[in-house]
This record gives C-alpha cells, sequence and structure tokens, in this order.
DNA sequence: TACATTAATATGTAGCTACATATTCTTGTC
DNA sequence: GACAAGAATATGTAGCTACATATTAATGTA
C-alpha cells in the first residue's frame, strides 16, 4: 500500500491490530511485517505514538563485505597474499582516535597486500592491538593473512565502517602498482569486543574497485 | 557464547529446542535471537540442517543514506540546490546497462549541484524514466530538486547501489571547485518499482567526502 | 495556570500451539 | 550397488494469549 501510494510520506498507518483485523490475519503478523518495514526505514514505530510512513525516507543499503580472499575467489580469480611489514609500535594517534583510546597502547602493525591473479587487489595497513589479541604475535603472517586470522579467531561485537576516495601517494604507487594522483578507494574499518578495541586498518583498494550492494 | 568462543567457525550449534530448554524459554525467543544472528551474518541456518557458525563470517554493514538536504543540514550547514541542466534525452547504453533495459527509453536528464554552506557538496547526473514517472516533466526541478520530488513522490520497490573512486574530470571540476585529478568519491544508485526503471544516477561527492555506517 | 499524578493506548517482547517446508536420512526395490 | 520413494527432522511461518514499556492524554490539586 506505500508502494501503490495508498500511504504516503508522513501518513499515519492504521493500528496493528486495525490491519489485522483488515486482512484477517493475527496481530503477530501485522507486526512483524511492520517490524521488517521499521527495519528497512520505510516506517517508523513509537511506542502509543503509533506507525508513520517516513516522511524522509532512507536508502538503506546492507553491505557484505566477505574476507578478502572469498572476494576474490568468488569472482573466480587466483587469490595470492604477501606479507609486506610487521612491527610493534606504539599506537599512532589516528588509530587511537579510531578506536577513542585516551592513551598508547602496544599494537602490532600488519601491512600486506592481497592480490588477484597476480595483480595487486588491496593493500591493508592494520593495526592489532596486542593486550586484547596477545596470540597474534606468535601468528605467522607470511603464511596466514591478519584478516583471515582475526576473523576466524577473533569475534568482534562491534565494527565501524568509512569509506572514501584518496589521491594514490607514492607509497601506494609500489604496492598497488598504480600512478601518482590515482583515485583510490579506502575503506577503512575498526573492531571492538566488548569495550577492548581488536583492530583498525585501512584497506586500500586498486585502481577500479568498486563496492556493490547485494539487493 | 559465539563471542566467548565458546562456539567457533564452523561449529554447528544445538536445535532451537535444545537451547530453549538450556534457557529456559520458549523455541520462539530462541528462533528470533537465531534470525537476528542469520541476518547480521554471524551464523547460517537451513531447514533440518540445523544452524552453523558461518566459517567465513561476513562483515555485514548497513549504509544510511539520506536525502541530500537532510545529509547537509543534520551537519549543521545550509543547503542549497543549483539545476544545471535538464533535457530530454533517450536512454545511453551505460544507463539502460544499470536498468536492465533491452531498449533505450525517453528519459530526463537532470543535472543538479547541491551545496553546503555555499560550497559544492555533491554533483548529480540524474536520469528518469518518463514512462514510469510522466510527472516529472511537469515539476520545476529548479525550485525543488529530482532527489527530494522522487523521494517524496516515487516509492521504490529495488535499489542498486554501487560505490568507488574516481579521478575528477575537466567537468567536475567547473562543478565541484575540485582540481583534475583529484580524488573524487562516486555512489551511483539506481532505483525500480516493480520491473519498472524509475531513475538512475551517479553522485559525485566534494572532495574529502566520508561515509560512514552508523552501529 | 502550572505541575504532578494517573489513566489510556499502541507497540514490544515472550510464551504457547499447530502446521508448512526444505533437507537429510532411511528404507525398499530392481 | 544405484536409484527412487518415503519417513524423519530442524527450521520457517502463523496464530493465539499475556504482560511490559513508553508515551500521550486526562485528571486533580495547589
Amino acid at each position: 500500500m506505500i508502494l501503490d501510494s495508498t500511504y504516503g510520506p508522513g501518513d499515519k498507518l492504521p493500528r496493528d491490530e486495525e490491519f489485522a483485523a483488515q486482512f484477517g490475519c493475527a496481530r503477530s503478523t501485522v507486526h512483524r511485517a511492520m517490524r521488517d518495514l521499521a527495519e528497512s526505514g520505510v516506517v517508523e514505530r513509537r511506542r502509543k505514538g503509533g506507525t508513520m510512513v517516513r516522511r524522509d525516507p532512507v536508502t538503506r543499503a546492507t553491505l557484505n563485505i566477505p574476507i578478502t580472499r572469498l572476494e576474490v575467489e568468488q569472482k573466480g580469480c587466483v587469490y595470492q597474499y604477501q606479507l609486506i611489514r610487521q612491527s610493534v609500535q606504539a599506537t599512532p594517534p589516528a588509530i587511537m582516535a579510531n578506536f577513542g583510546l585516551p592513551e598508547a597502547r602496544p599494537m602490532l602493525r600488519v601491512e600486506a597486500l592481497h592480490l588477484s591473479d597476480s595483480r595487486p587487489y588491496i593493500f591493508e595497513d592494520r593495526w592489532i592491538c596486542l593486550e586484547t589479541v596477545p596470540e597474534i604475535e606468535a601468528v605467522d603472517l607470511t603464511r596466514e593473512s591478519a584478516n583471515e586470522w582475526l576473523v576466524r579467531n577473533r569475534p568482534y561485537s562491534r565494527c565501524d565502517l568509512r569509506l572514501y576516495a584518496r589521491p594514490g601517494t607514492e607509497s601506494d604507487c609500489e604496492v598497488l602498482q598504480s600512478k601518482i594522483g590515482d583515485a583510490l578507494f579506502v575503506m577503512e574499518r575498526t573492531t571492538w569486543i566488548g569495550e577492548d578495541p581488536i583492530t583498525s586498518l585501512r584497506a586500500v583498494a586498486h585502481p577500479g574497485y568498486q563496492l556493490f550492494t547485494q539487493g
């Protein structure tokens, strides 16, 4: 009824019970449908206030970000991985800000390159909190990527995501075989378990990379 | 229990009924929880097959893309809008591909600029299908943006989204006051109502634009 | 009139039951 | 042993009831 404009933006919908009577179904069924509509951003519900078609509908899209290896393999390409650098450092201010940390902590910095059919795919610059994930120091990151190890061994309870475009720097060119000034797609991801920081990373994709939503 | 690694990737979880007995709650309650976990990409469920912690967890994030005016105003900035060009044209191949259309249709092309505090914010190049949305020809797009008019008057049932980075072209520079070669963040969005195409647009953001997930 | 208290109300959550549906497992036949 | 048919099973959906919760509306008192 919203799709055929029976109800438009700003309109108040009947109570769940009324819809139930109208459609000859149970209130729980209406409730479930309404819950889905509310989740997708089409309607807004408030206790006692009732249900309203959102006046300013939001395009709500779900991004699916798989492990990089799977992303490559799903395209039918051969995945490879190279560890570039690895060292223990104190948290730099930018990463502290991502985590919302008041003071620096010892972290493992891992720079690595994911390849697709032997061509640079994504370069990741990752910081891993050694207090939260001490075991990572014992992992051989030349064989298994930190991306994969963490995903398999460290569940997270919160994930922040930031997407933007950035011109390629000189160091990008070296690893991504891009040209200086190329427009690069960047994904920054920060995860926590409870209040404890796990990892914060900046993934820079090769020129031409695109991110889709699946619907 | 997944967070504290009682169950890890690849593990099979007990049946809903067992969990219900274990926690002293109803199966419906377990079912609801499981449904949420499945939706967020943590577990995978199959009828008769049972529930499994995903072997390759997916980072599933929800993007909230509001009307551009609201995005600007929510930052406490002044929103302005300029219509740049408007004309009826046949669908170009790229837009036909976005819609999956076999042949060209008459479309209204609208190029417009959204401003934040008098500075270019997002430039949008939009194609609107005149067969699906004939009323748009009568709308004064110098006053109301097509973005806003469509959102308020044309609900959609499907939305495809594509995100990438692109170096700024000469024409970008003119409208966005960017420099040639600047890395620009691009969002392409295509919507349908049922099988009928509504609009397909490329929104190019000013240099420095970032997209977040809210969690 | 101002303010605090109370009642009314629509949604939110949880429990129960019954049946549908999609797989898997078992069984039976050739 | 191969394959088809049927039984078993875990999740999916829908219905019912009861109560919780948040918010608005109404009421009462100073």
